[in-house]
DNA sequence: ACGTTATAGTTACAATTGCAACTAATTGCA
DNA sequence: TGCAATTAGTTGCAATTGTAACTATAACGT
């Protein structure tokens, strides 16, 4: 009733944006594709998530990381880390004790079957990175990390916003 | 109770996987970073979340769209464009009618207020993205180009899971 | 020692999303 | 024709996620 809604203008003074050249929708795409494939692999098996996925990666490289580590190493937020680490704690893929001298924190671990699931997952993951990378030449794939290394350095802490 | 929760093995065979250098992960992060920070800014400005930006930038450059033209031109799905399309009808910034010929199909463009926002948003999404190809030289524009190109030129269909 | 501030992690609730089922209109073909 | 199969779009519900508030512990300054 109250919206104007009129039919539409239409010039062509508009220097309209065209999506399909545009980086961050080409990132998004590429992005969201790649990974929900590979993800598509464990989700099924394990009934595994991404997020606890990253979880379980990190833990199989660092031991005994606290919540927070966990957190900062793979770029999620502390409370989609919590709900991961409960939901891999409650399966028995990963072993929480409490910190000695800080009670505060956790000391995390796979266990057994955390160990052997990463030990299956985990090739398969690279497999299927090989899969993309394989489309590229290897000075393709050569500058590809390159430019990663570039932007995601440039885009450090964009995320973080500068509030204390 | 149940959970045999074991402290863990932790061996040097076990291969796992680095995050940071893994493709998708990065990616990831680069995509939801830029996305994000682009996102921060017309979102404040007009509650105009990232679908309905996408919506509203193909209505720019297509004229007389219907809904399910509009989902594959932002390689989004049906029911994330209807919701879009309900909010921006609501908030009078996109204009719909039904096709003469078939009353299922939608008519869309941009009311003069969503062509308002438009103007005002592409040039700031532009400049968003310019932002971040300057971390780049123009060597490395030229190949991210083609490597993107490639490597979704490869993915298509990925998406679309092949069952008729 | 004690109150203030900071840190680790969880919980509660709202907003978003994803999937399946649904309606309505159109097509196709027997 | 007329009835099954497609297609466009919406709706409902469950699962996921994001934000803020909260608990518990530790650190700091006086």
């Amino acid at each position: 009733m109250s919206h104007p809604r009129k039919p539409a203008p239409a010039g062509a003074e508009h220097a309209p944006l065209e999506l399909e050249r545009f980086l961050p929708y080409r990132l998004s795409i590429l992005s969201n594709t790649v990974s929900q494939a590979i993800a598509d692999d464990y989700q099924r098996r394990y009934d595994l998530s991404v997020t606890e996925w990253r979880v379980m990666a990190v833990l199989a490289r660092f031991h005994g990381l606290s919540a927070r580590e966990v957190a900062e190493r793979t770029a999620m937020d502390k409370v989609a880390v919590s709900r991961a680490l409960a939901r891999l704690v409650e399966a028995g893929r990963v072993h929480r004790e409490t910190h000695g001298n800080d009670k505060r924190r956790s000391v995390l671990s796979l266990t057994e079957a955390g160990w052997l699931i990463h030990d299956d997952v985990a090739p398969m993951a690279r497999a299927r990175e090989r899969e993309v990378l394989d489309k590229l030449d290897s000075e393709e794939r050569a500058w590809l990390t390159r430019i990663l290394d570039k932007l995601l350095e440039g885009v450090q802490g964009m995320g973080d916003d500068g509030e204390p």
